[in-house]
DNA sequence: TTGTAAGCGTTATCAC
DNA sequence: GTGATAACGCTTACAA
């Protein structure tokens, strides 16, 4: 490929000049601007981005390290359409690394975009601890965001949802409406997520006086097939409930399914209740409350943290922002008609 | 951050030594190895992928762009899911290119990723025409792919569907049930895969002597919104039909929503028919047949093929591959029980 | 307004 | 075995 000497000899200036001519600083003559334009035209030049990027210290890009549990659905696209867009509106591209299946492994993707030395870096972590990821905040120079998960020490850098408090707040509306037997599937306990979720539905009972019944709680592991099999879990133990609450809307609907095909019809002899990981509004059964967690603004405002800092915000003062996050908006929504 | 430079003052060597250690090329004693290693650890040194990609002329790294239209949904999600494995699977790492929303948008994503030098490159196109992305794949010296489209001049360079015949296939499905008055909603005109579907449709009718009506086709733009706008389209114009086919299964969810809304049931009033170009069998409705496009496979091929590219394969050489590969697995679903 | 030359942090080819 | 040193392709003072 023609590389810029090449540019510069056929349009007879130097390196400097055709530099200064593609970024813009400096004075160039409109005379050599013009022949410099012709050379690049004529030699179809292309600059070397990695040439430009070790030679500015800057990459241009944002990485993006996501586990790849995460990548099935709509949850997922969701937030990596608002992120690419995002970046790309800001004159830098994304890159994405994989997570994998392990906090080793989510390690070396985050070392990965250090090294590839990406402008910032969001992540949202899956297996790798709250003092880890505060650690890998506070070791590097570079701006980092973590998504879901309250940091301790860097709070400024994380943005998530209280899903404890959602999780309760669903339940408690299922009390409401005058529910007692209500039957809990949860997600995967070695996340975070999974147990705040079963932690809020235990609260909500405790709080109005509804004694906790094991064999109304199965686990699940976030996919509709294992909503499913919570479902013969549970009618295997002969346990009766009125209503059922999934921890996120894919085991919600792989719980519907079974239910139906048990010939137990919902909503009318069970209300089923999921979390709406998933912005799956167009797919969501019409049996399905769920609860709509707001990963649209997760990303967008994380993305705009990481502008504010890139553009020389102190970013590690603590008081860059009002603080923490914590994205409470979570609405109930109703069934559709 | 540490450099290779500041590594090898402080163990006492030359940048070369520690260069031989950490590629693990030329002969190092292990005395030697021991200290670069341990100079490596005390200064926490990371090697400067910039520089290193600069220096090999390699980037390890595949690009992939894909529309901002597609990324919606678990069709995207799985074609990036599986992408990003197999990449990674190989030692590499997946860079995604957002192609926005025009044929330009889509050219300087193409152009940025060949500028950062990627090994390799996988394109969805949307708005590019077959011509220029043949032009593209003989213009570049590294290995190119292109999905969804076939190249006429580079045909082992592509793979795709024959969305033609999967979609007449599954119109004289729904003639040999006896249908005679089949709708059909159509995606985006300006998609290759719209107009292959729609045409499909007409060759069907055509093929069994069942004339067409064009009170019968409304349009849509792929999303489930407008499956159900061009329901209330094709009611209004009171065209009876008995069964339904839309060029996607977003559009079908959408239709049937709207169905039933007008108080037409499902299946049993009208057959709905869509395209699975979201791997979204979980959230299918109970009501809904359809067709399966084989995402998984077809990215699997195209990562094949590049990968054997990579490793030296002469991929110009169109009898590289047994030529272009048309995935025509496609099979009739039935609708869940 | 333009050229020279010194980086940027690696790898790779020589010698020794 | 190891060390200079020249690439890699670009940016950016500093001169001219």
């Amino acid at each position: 490929m023609a590389t810029m000497l090449e540019v510069a000899k056929r349009a007879g200036v130097s390196k400097a000049t055709v530099s200064r001519v593609l970024s813009g600083n400096g004075y160039v003559s409109q005379e050599t601007k013009d022949r410099v334009f012709k050379a690049i035209e004529e030699s179809g030049y292309r600059p070397n981005l990695l040439a430009r990027n070790l030679a500015t210290q800057k990459s241009q890009t944002l990485g993006l390290v996501v586990t790849n549990t995460l990548y099935h659905g709509t949850y997922f696209s969701e937030l990596l359409f608002h992120a690419a867009r995002m970046t790309e509106d800001q004159g830098r591209r994304l890159i994405l690394a994989d997570g994998k299946h392990s906090a080793q492994e989510e390690r070396e993707a985050i070392q990965y975009l250090l090294d590839l030395r990406c402008d910032a870096i969001v992540i949202y972590p899956r297996f790798l601890s709250v003092d880890e990821m505060d650690d890998i905040v506070q070791n590097h120079s570079q701006p980092i965001m973590v998504l879901n998960r309250r940091l301790r020490r860097n709070s400024s850098h994380s943005v998530f949802c209280d899903h404890k408090a959602t999780s309760r707040a669903a339940v408690e509306q299922l009390i409401a409406l005058g529910h007692r037997d209500i039957a809990f599937i949860t997600g995967s306990l070695d996340s975070p997520t999974g147990v705040e979720r079963l932690s809020g539905y235990k609260d909500a009972l405790a709080a109005h006086g509804i004694p906790l019944r094991d064999a109304l709680i199965a686990q699940g592991k976030w996919t509709p097939a294992t909503g499913a099999a919570a479902v013969d879990t549970l009618l295997a133990r002969d346990a009766e409930f009125s209503a059922l609450v999934a921890s996120n809307d894919d085991m919600a609907i792989g719980a519907i399914r079974q239910l139906q095909q048990q010939g137990i019809s919902v909503p009318q002899q069970v209300s089923v209740f999921g979390f709406d990981d998933i912005a799956l509004a167009p797919y969501t059964l019409p049996a399905l409350s769920s609860v709509r967690i707001p990963v649209t603004e997760m990303i967008k405002e994380t993305i705009n943290r990481l502008i504010f800092m890139l553009d020389g915000g102190d970013f590690k003062q603590q008081q860059a922002f009002q603080g923490e996050l914590i994205l409470r908006e979570s609405v109930l929504r109703h069934p559709h008609p």
